[in-house]
DNA sequence: CACAGGATCGTT
DNA sequence: ACGATCCTGTGT
């Protein structure tokens, strides 16, 4: 019984990025056997935001980025790995949130078995080990996650409290979107980035 | 059609 | 600190 909790509605989404960044700690991605509580997530603004993707306007790759809230922005990225986003805010926003790091809740076999380790704290912070633990693809991309079947998203037990900090991986952005602090993780778990903690 | 680079990860 | 590895966007 991987499933738990209750289908999260299209409204939740239809909010700022960061508001839908924040409030999405805690609650569940469930994809066939495996569900994964969100640890750490990231906010990626619209094309004013110079370390989103959205900010070279609407491309083939970006394309779910600019329909309404509520459906995955999944992208290929450094030739292996797979990035799960979450796309907020009324069409033309062109808002999403990066999910960077879970905590297992069900289908721990199939977890390990996909990654091929064990699934321990450390092994399930950062973007890519989440999608591969999920099993998404780019075949995700565009995904509705308010639909029941397929990549859900759910309730879950909120963080003890949020903390934050600046997003991870975009030196290429102006200073001024580099010093925002637009990444999210739970507090009291161990299941979050070790390397460059929050705090 | 060719090319440079990337919201990363695991090992050295 | 670096290499893996391929999709994507841009330019010719």
């Amino acid at each position: 019984m991987p499933r738990a909790g209750t289908l999260i509605p299209a409204s939740f989404y239809l909010r700022p990025v960061a508001e839908v960044a924040r409030d999405l700690l805690g609650r569940h991605l469930a994809l066939g056997p495996v569900v994964l509580r969100i640890t750490e997530v990231e906010a990626y603004g619209g094309p004013a935001d110079t370390a989103s993707h959205a900010r070279a306007g609407r491309t083939p790759r970006n394309a779910p980025m600019w329909e309404p809230g509520g459906r995955a922005y999944v992208y290929f990225c450094y030739g292996m790995h797979h990035m799960l986003n979450l796309v907020t805010g009324p069409a033309g926003r062109a808002e999403a949130v990066l999910i960077r790091a879970c905590e297992p809740v069900a289908g721990l076999e199939a977890i390990e078995a996909r990654r091929g380790m064990p699934a321990r704290p450390a092994q399930l912070a950062g973007p890519g080990k989440v999608a591969q633990a999920l099993g998404v693809d780019l075949a995700y991309t565009g995904h509705l996650l308010y639909e029941p079947g397929g990549l859900e998203l759910r309730t879950g037990a909120p963080p003890e409290g949020i903390l934050c900090g600046p997003r991870v991986g975009i030196d290429f952005a102006a200073p001024e979107d580099r010093a925002r602090p637009w990444r999210f993780a739970a507090a009291g778990t161990a299941w979050v980035s070790q390397r460059k903690p929050l705090g």
